[in-house]
DNA sequence: CGCCTTCGTGTCCTTGACACACTAAGTAGC
DNA sequence: GCTACTTAGTGTGTCAAGGACACGAAGGCG
């Protein structure tokens, strides 16, 4: 969603992709919004997006349009929902393939893409501020689809840096579920799993026992424990 | 995906839906197929699909589709996922909204919207022929969506006349999942879920004890046993 | 050396998943 | 009308998974 976009011509929609890009930051889920500079909407919030070029996949789609806005290589990315209600956007009618990717917490810092500071930023998904268009409904079904995945695949891997604690990846689960989980419980369901391997070194960040490190487990490598 | 689609002109793709529409008979899980009358893919197999208008949402473009070309009133109707790789329709940039349809047994009938018989049919989704542009992935995604969603939802519903067995019940489940259940467990279960409601009568069908006739709770409705 | 903080683990109980075998009721054929 | 056949319908025992729950271990700080 961007104010590139052109009204549709000559009867065909136009067809954006839009992406939800995800981190985790000071223990929230964070979302990537630009400031829209133009009408519609002039100086509220959006979702990242762009026009889909007639020779490109959606899903290249999706990841050029997360560098060109963001910056951000897009790791993990998946499609989401496509919405194409006819007065989603009062320029006209655009459908859009929402797209979500999730990055981990170091590579954060890299942002701005040519953008000034005040335009581009995380935002906790939860309490969501006003947004543009109907992106409140498309963060909303993000929320909803990661907390399905999350019993079947290792969604953390995305979000955490390679090596990382149990504690941080139990935090990755409360914050993604929106409420707290029970360390034994989790680190017994976890260790059933098979995704992780103990890497090397500890993590020391207080006055207190430092924390074993882990990583996820490269295909094939998780028979062990 | 039909013969009315033209080439996408002035650098915007055409956007269309495609249907998969699902229905179970004799015993297998069957998908409509029309069969395409000019190029590309002429005499093959292909989904129902068409344009998405300007002015109306995707689902009712899916659902005016259904209508137009099979007479089916679809009655459950969900997004199934978005397809738009370049190269999907020889004819120029296509991106299709594939929906998934269900419907009952006792609907079906129905057919025929001015078609040659010959050039609409059932196919079972299993051993899949040949069809063609990228339609068997959109119907192996299907199966997939179908068998997750066994779990939390009543997806009969859908597929059977508003009384039935629990027999019955359980061929859908076999069907879709592709295997055979308990059927002990798979009362227990089914019981368990507070789904149905006894109804009235019996179902006799051959030289053995009648079934008992069973239909969908309507919400709220599903407080006994 | 004592205190505080987080790390890290084991047990019990409840719940759901799954394997499994017999009686009940009706029709058909003799 | 008796027998044979066929599907409907039911209950128990076992095991795995998930939730509640408490305490010792290790290190930093004062």
């Amino acid at each position: 969603m961007t104010e590139m976009k052109r009204q549709s011509e000559g009867g065909a929609p136009a067809v954006t992709v839009d992406l939800v890009v995800l981190t985790i930051s000071d223990g929230d889920l964070k979302v990537l919004l630009l400031r829209r500079l133009a009408e519609p909407f002039a100086g509220e919030w959006s979702l990242p997006g762009g026009l889909v070029r007639l020779t490109e996949s959606l899903e290249d789609a999706a990841r050029r349009v997360l560098n060109e806005k963001t910056g951000i290589p897009g790791i993990y990315l998946e499609q989401l929902y496509t919405f194409g209600n006819p007065d989603r956007d009062p320029r006209g009618r655009v459908i859009t393939v929402a797209y979500y990717a999730l990055v981990p917490i170091d590579v954060v810092p890299v942002l701005q893409a040519g953008r000034a500071e005040r335009d581009i930023g995380w935002h906790s998904v939860r309490p969501k501020e006003d947004i543009a268009f109907d992106h409140e409904d498309i963060v909303e079904r993000v929320l909803t689809r990661l907390q399905n995945k999350l019993d079947y695949t290792p969604v953390g891997v995305e979000l955490l840096p390679v090596r990382f604690t149990l504690s941080e990846l139990q935090g990755v689960y409360e914050v993604i579920l929106g409420r707290e989980v029970d360390k034994r419980n989790f680190r017994k369901k976890i260790r059933g799993k098979d995704w992780l391997v103990r890497a090397e070194g500890v993590r020391r960040d207080g006055p207190h026992r430092p924390a074993q490190l882990y990583r996820f487990a490269s295909p094939g490598e998780n028979e062990e424990r």
